[in-house]
DNA sequence: ATCCCGAGGG
DNA sequence: CCCTCTGGAT
């Protein structure tokens, strides 16, 4: 993709979603972090069948360690790597407790000690809680910016570093949604829908007639 | 590089 | 049947 490029099509992405929310449900930094790190490998709607189980029961630090290890399991079943989860989440329960008076912190070094937050997780969390302007590489970002064009690269990381250097400011604390919900309706992994996008002219691998 | 791992779509 | 889903730990 073209840098001049860059501008109209996020210009245009923002045209179509003036409010460009996250799809997962939650009501606090806390059950924002759970669902996020419950998100991995598996779709918003599955996370939010695990999480309206969970919360109800249990949406604290405390109470879920209260839960304990079986009942916490048992609440998630129905997701993918639903085990590792589990024993994840709990661990960074007792962390939250034990080194942050049970908040969520807004550090990235803190964010990616706790079991089960890594890059990704934490750059979710900085910017959709803390307002921070990161750029968080899932398997939708990845996609979108490699095939697009938009920001090249053989691993989250290397995208996650072009996405900042490429991404107007103006766009940056929204673009992590933007893109998700494109790659989730428009350019999807299987089958993108290039004949249905709106951003295609700009696009590395739109069709050669919709491009300019 | 491999493992984890249910649900939904094609 | 196969692939994909807002990844992280070993």
């Amino acid at each position: 993709m073209k840098r001049a490029a860059i501008d109209p099509f996020f210009a245009t992405l923002a045209a179509a979603n003036p409010h460009p929310v996250s799809e997962l449900e939650y009501t606090s930094v806390f059950e924002l972090l759970v669902a996020v790190l419950l998100s991995a490998q598996a779709t918003d709607v599955g996370v939010n069948k695990a999480t309206r189980r969970l919360f109800p029961r249990a949406n604290t630090p405390q109470r879920i360690l209260a839960l304990g290890l079986d009942a916490l399991t048992e609440s998630i079943r129905t997701i993918g790597l639903y085990r590792n989860k589990a024993r994840h989440l709990m661990a960074t329960c007792a962390l939250l407790v034990e080194r942050h008076g049970g908040q969520v912190p807004r550090e990235r070094a803190a964010l990616e000690a706790l079991p089960g937050v890594g890059r990704k997780t934490a750059n979710v969390v900085l910017n959709v809680a803390f307002g921070e302007p990161t750029m968080a590489v899932d398997t939708h970002v990845f996609r979108v910016a490699n095939r697009t064009g938009l920001a090249p690269g053989r691993d989250p990381l290397q995208v996650e570093q072009g996405l900042l250097r490429r991404v107007p400011a103006a766009y940056l604390l929204h673009a992590h949604h933007w893109l998700i919900l494109h790659g989730r309706y428009v350019c999807q992994a299987r089958r993108p829908r290039c004949e249905a996008c709106t951003v295609a002219r700009w696009c590395d691998a739109g069709p050669p007639a919709m491009r300019d």
